[in-house]
DNA sequence: AACTCGGGGAT
DNA sequence: ATCCCAGAGTT
């Protein structure tokens, strides 16, 4: 009880002032609850701006095509959560009518909304007491309760939830799972959190026995795996290019990138210009291959390190499939290939 | 239960 | 380098 009046109290005090927090309209909580998942607030934010002035109503995002959407969300990562918006605002538009589910159980089972998501909505917009248990979460009760199950295990997840559950205010979910979630990203830090001016230090477990620095406990995630990327930057005199998109499953599903040689290793000019000159895109035709950066850039995702190399390849003509180099733009690109558009002069 | 999915920021 | 971020879906 005095855990959750405090954290209440505090955030009254404390909150940041943003966009989502001036409305209880569930399409633009949803919107801001799916672009931050595992994302920063800052980092989020002009994304949320984004959005809300481009798609004002669930109809309008229904209405868009993916590419456009994926465009939008281009550079935030995580691709799947803007496939799983437009799949989701087309389900609400089409098939429910334009109503917005408002409880728990029927958010659930929304592509793309899970336990977490679910919960968030469900008591900012609807009053429902559900919990939610983001990292912050995991962080602040791990703490100020010294509880050390790793929050990634199927255990601590549920220990977390129901702990979460029994403390949520039952009069004001909204306000206590927010001021929880703040409290975390501003006050209970990861690293180095000011724990002589919190206003839970006398209660909490981790700063009276010295373990703040070991709390939560999380169990190792495997380490990154190196992969060799090679694009072919293809560049026609009448100036058009090739990009593909992305269809198999993995990374950057359904964006677009330049014609990708992956390799097992580092590759020199003249074994990669050998092995090129075989490419289905490249037999029979005359070309002048060019490296564009000596060092690869190394791209690093959580679960793999991408070596990459940009091989310029100047041909007299194109096949059909080929686009001009000025619409390049309009296609949703990963990031590493966005940065090379920027730097590349076409 | 373990793995996959991004990119940026802090330390 | 390593960890973390208003997590979810698949295997």
């Amino acid at each position: 009880m005095i855990f959750s009046k405090t954290l209440i109290y505090w955030y009254s005090n404390s909150k940041r002032i943003l966009p989502w927090r001036q409305t209880k309209d569930s399409y633009y909580i949803w919107l801001s609850e799916i672009i931050l998942q595992q994302t920063q607030v800052k980092q989020g934010l002009p994304y949320y701006e984004a959005f809300v002035a481009t798609y004002p109503t669930v109809f309008d995002l229904a209405k868009a095509n993916e590419r456009d959407v994926l465009k939008l969300w281009q550079g935030l990562g995580y691709y799947s959560r803007a496939r799983n918006l437009h799949t989701t605002a087309k389900h609400i538009a089409y098939e429910l009518n334009g109503k917005f589910p408002n409880s728990y159980n029927e958010l659930l089972k929304l592509k793309g909304v899970g336990d977490y998501t679910a919960s968030a909505i469900a008591s900012i917009c609807f009053n429902e007491v559900t919990a939610v248990v983001d990292g912050n979460v995991y962080r602040v009760l791990s703490r100020f309760f010294g509880i050390d199950t790793p929050i990634n295990s199927s255990k601590g997840s549920k220990e977390f939830k129901q702990l979460a559950q029994e403390l949520i205010d039952k009069k004001n979910p909204a306000e206590f799972n927010q001021a929880i979630m703040e409290f975390g990203a501003m006050q209970c830090k990861p690293k180095q959190p000011d724990c002589n001016i919190c206003p839970l230090n006398k209660g909490c477990i981790a700063f009276n026995t010295n373990r703040i620095a070991e709390l939560p406990v999380k169990i190792k995630s495997v380490k990154a795996k190196k992969k060799h990327f090679n694009f072919l930057v293809f560049i026609s005199k009448d100036e058009k290019t090739i990009l593909e998109k992305r269809e198999n499953k993995g990374i950057w599903q359904n964006l677009y990138q330049f014609p990708l040689v992956e390799t097992s290793r580092e590759q020199t000019y003249n074994a990669f210009k050998k092995r090129v000159t075989s490419h289905h895109l490249l037999k029979d035709t005359p070309f002048e291959l060019t490296l564009y950066n000596k060092d690869a850039i190394i791209h690093k995702l959580s679960h793999q390190h991408l070596y990459t190399k940009f091989w310029i390849v100047n041909t007299d003509a194109l096949s059909a499939n080929s686009i001009s180099v000025d619409k390049i733009q309009d296609f949703p690109v990963p990031i590493l290939i966005g940065n090379f558009i920027e730097n590349f002069n076409f």
